[in-house]
DNA sequence: TGCAAAATAGTAATGATTCCTATTTTTGAA
DNA sequence: TTCAAAAATAGGAATCATTACTATTTTGCA
């Protein structure tokens, strides 16, 4: 099943790098619409999961129900909202550290990791404060 | 909203008690259900969430679409096998210093964390040796 | 250019989880 | 012990993110 080339996925790639929010799948496919009206939503999943399956974007589970996605696949961390619900990268240095830590004690093989923070970000943390 | 005693929950946290494979709602309700058959699922998944909402357990979330829990509310990460679709727990004794790292590099307020890696269990390796 | 493979739009289906409501259980105080 | 208010339950309906289906369109190689 070789991948062929579509608008559609690349208009929603392009987008996906545009933002560093780690958007839902249904912005992206509102964002997306806003150039290409007709796209379907099926097809923003369908995409989505067909990058994050290449490892070309990442696909991300913070607790809110909803799958996010990073075009960002470099080694970070997230750090979840919980009073907003924002999204946002940390910079962390010890997770190449921590990966082969992890492959030490382990019988099994190792691909992948991911960490999420949670928490109040500074901004709920200064409305909070105003009242 | 104050907490009141029931059955149902204190055998839904004592089955849980019982388990290291980190099961899912239906997997308590399933075997809660073998010794009071006519609790029901949304009595297993309100309980559970009240429970993960009061710290007494961990609500997990691997990436297989569904929700997983755990007892062991220590600092632990979890393993996560794409070929058999286990959970199991890994212990890595730099969790505390990497939640100070990420305190220090954060404006906001963290109050937790959850790390999970991916890749293949022994077993599934060990089965894919043989043939 | 022609054609098979892949992708799409639009819609229906799925499935985990939550919500709703009448009834039952819990618990503190009289 | 009895009573009543608050909380919890069972059972079923509703929600909603995601996936599946299918007829049609697009892609890209020969």
């Amino acid at each position: 099943m070789a991948v062929k080339y579509s608008r559609q996925r690349q208009m929603i790639y392009n987008f996906l790098m545009t933002r560093k929010d780690h958007p839902t799948a249904d912005v992206v496919y509102r964002n997306v619409r806003q150039e290409y009206p007709n796209i379907s939503l099926g097809t923003v999943y369908r995409n989505l999961t067909l990058l994050a399956d290449r490892g070309e974007i990442l696909r991300l589970q913070v607790g809110d129900g909803v799958d996010h996605f990073d075009a960002d696949t470099s080694k970070h961390c997230h750090f979840f909202c919980s009073s907003c619900g924002a999204v946002t990268d940390m910079q962390l240095d010890c997770l190449e550290e921590m990966l082969a830590k992890a492959q030490q004690k382990s019988q099994g093989r190792i691909e992948s990791q991911s960490t999420c923070f949670y928490g109040t970000c500074e901004k709920c943390l200064d409305k909070s404060m105003e009242k």
